[in-house]
DNA sequence: ACAATCTGGTTCTATTTTAGAACTAGATCT
DNA sequence: AGATCTAGTTCTAAAATAGAACCAGATTGT
């Protein structure tokens, strides 16, 4: 056995995805980037993760232009890491698995942060998959289109 | 060093699911159990998973009732594994997932699957978040409030 | 200006996880 | 009945993780 099995040339989405991000801490630290945390310390603190860990994850990420660094915002002679165009884009990968956390891993009444719209100050409606004419679309009104050329 | 850190308690859904589900198979193996993948030895040859992860992965996801396991369909005296309700409130992961990995990791041309509405066999809309009002609602228009009771 | 502390790492070791091969009991096929 | 298939378990080697110790350069306090 070799290293880790890699789906970086997989065809299927989904497994180039989880490639970049499946393990456990990457889609913690991009939460906390989302979340306003930039530099390493604050990481750290935040996540409680091994400096060994967090340093070759912040490396995996910025090389999959997932994050940046820039020089930091106080003008001290430090750098923080910043969410790219490409990060951002996982915003949605983080609600889809904060609601379903919310909705199948809390007990009644167990403590729980939750996303809100800065506008309205209200909780922030479901992700709802839609059909081209706005109706609701269950994964039992999908497949999968096995392999084809972009 | 103990064990793996664990985020089982964490009051942030994101954190909790991680836990859950938050490693390099388990939404793979999620992934084809949408796709109507059953059986043990599909998971494997579908994967390309050793077989002691796999049997440790089913056991997890079925322990945390994710999937559960139900007599063969063709009536063999084998059992296959079905996503079950809380299993099917994963799917938006998944295409939120699907949709990062469509954006950001192909180059142009190269073969990919893809999601489609079975009736109209086109591929599905984008996931979008929105407002109460039904507009667009982007990362930057929320904030996460730490703690509260449900 | 100098010492103390903070920051963002790297290195080291122990433990755990993973990959893959070999093996196995029971079910199924011929 | 014998061969093969299924769904695992067990074994070993390699890799990843956790945590502690260490370190150079930046910053802060006096």
């Amino acid at each position: 056995m070799v290293k880790r099995v890699s789906f970086g040339h997989a065809p299927c989405p989904v497994a180039r995805a989880l490639d970049v991000i499946g393990d456990w801490w990457s889609l913690l630290i991009i939460r906390d980037a989302f979340d306003g945390v930039r530099r390493f310390s604050e990481f750290e603190a935040s996540l409680g993760i091994a400096k060994g860990i967090l340093a070759s994850r912040l490396r995996n990420l910025t090389e999959h232009g997932i994050l940046e660094t820039a020089p930091a915002s106080d003008r001290s002679a430090y750098r923080e890491y910043l969410l790219t165009e490409k990060g951002r884009g996982l915003f949605l990968v983080i609600v889809a698995l904060r609601q379903w956390g919310e909705d199948h891993l809390y007990r009644p009444g167990e403590p729980r942060s939750s996303l809100i719209n800065t506008e309205t100050n209200e909780p922030i409606s479901r992700l709802e998959l839609r059909t081209g004419d706005g109706l609701p679309l269950s994964w039992a009104g999908t497949r999968v289109k096995k392999v084809d050329a972009a």
